[in-house]
DNA sequence: AAATTGTTTTATGTTGACAGTTTTATGAAG
DNA sequence: CTTCATAAAACTGTCAACATAAAACAATTT
């Protein structure tokens, strides 16, 4: 409901309503709930409840030099661990999403584009780093307003994609770190820049 | 009670009991376990309850892996945004651990180099980096045998922390992360040679 | 009319109880 | 003495209710 944007930032969880919406009482939505505060998705006031997380735009930038670190490290592990299959893989992904922006369709470039980097961060094999890596995404989705994607930002996106699979198949770790890192930092640029139709990555 | 080891890994947390020994009831207890869930500190079995996260050895090499990457990040953010009263306070610290290194008190070698690690995550003046590292360091609190340090080792570590500290002094972002990243991954290959007395960091 | 105070309403924090599952204990058979 | 089946105990998952704090509203006063 939070990433639907069906709750908005900074509204209040209503257990009640939501324990009676899910047929469940209050105690396994008090359960998910801070379960969600960890992942920050939503934060708590005593005596006030569960709301949303409102992320500033300061969070925001902060949570792309996360990424940009986390992806970093994605990047040169990859380049040590990565099979055969996982290449194949990523350049089958990297193409479908050329495919995607040759017809215009944002959506399914954004689609793609999201799998890419799950199937990145999968193949580094480390579980914690996928289980972190994946929270952040959650937290920015809070602020996408997905959407309006230019074919130009597609291209050069699907540019620094392909940057980054011919570092791994390289086995460059070096390349592959620094190829990870420019790619979402050129995402947090483009986030600066346009604020409102940002692709995500 | 976890990271003080009155839990050992693999245990189970009875909630009952627990609840008794705190003069509460079961819903906090369940509610403060699902946090613990969300931090790596615990496991969660439907039917069987919480139990204390057992870390594989590989799920170690991983964290410190995590680790490198965040401490990377924070070294090159460090750089850019220290401020002299940082600066002041690292070179205090670094002159403590000397201090400690030289009377052989490895405790409270340990306790400064915690808190110098603590420092530097804080004045990246990244918020989330820091809920991230912290949870971190309590997840790998779970497998240390906090204990023997050979002075060698302090001795080496804290060349290190010196040369994180003149990098971030002389504004290089690219030396500073690079200083951080090896003094990670040297804590690292400490654990990876020497299990059961590693220096922490 | 604005502000302040008192009251009602709403919602959270917590508790104790119940149902269902897992684990442990018990006892019979091989 | 071990093994398997059965019964008892213990514990988790969930629920409904109570107590308390915050918010909303009404009435009074300035």
């Amino acid at each position: 409901m939070i990433l639907d944007a069906e709750l908005e930032m900074g509204a209040r969880v209503n257990e009640l309503a939501l324990a009676a919406r899910l047929n469940i009482s209050r105690g396994p939505v008090r359960e998910a709930c801070r379960t969600l505060v960890q992942a920050g998705l939503l934060e708590t006031l005593v005596n006030r409840g569960f709301f949303v997380r409102r992320l500033t735009h300061k969070a925001v930038i902060d949570l792309y030099d996360l990424r940009a670190g986390l992806m970093r490290l994605a990047g040169a592990l990859i380049a040590q661990h990565a099979t055969g299959a996982h290449l194949a893989q990523f350049r089958a992904q990297v193409n479908a999403m050329d495919q995607a922006r040759a017809r215009g369709n944002t959506a399914r470039f954004q689609s793609l584009n999201a799998e890419f980097h799950a199937a990145l961060i999968e193949a580094t094999d480390n579980q914690r780093l996928q289980e972190i890596y994946q929270g952040l995404v959650k937290e920015l989705r809070l602020f996408r307003r997905r959407g309006l994607v230019s074919g130009n930002a597609m291209e050069l996106s699907n540019l620094e994609h392909r940057a980054i699979v011919d570092a791994i198949a390289a086995r460059d770790a070096v390349a592959a770190a620094a190829a990870m890192e420019h790619h979402i930092l050129q995402g947090k640029a483009r986030f600066l820049s346009a604020a409102g139709h940002e692709i995500d990555d």
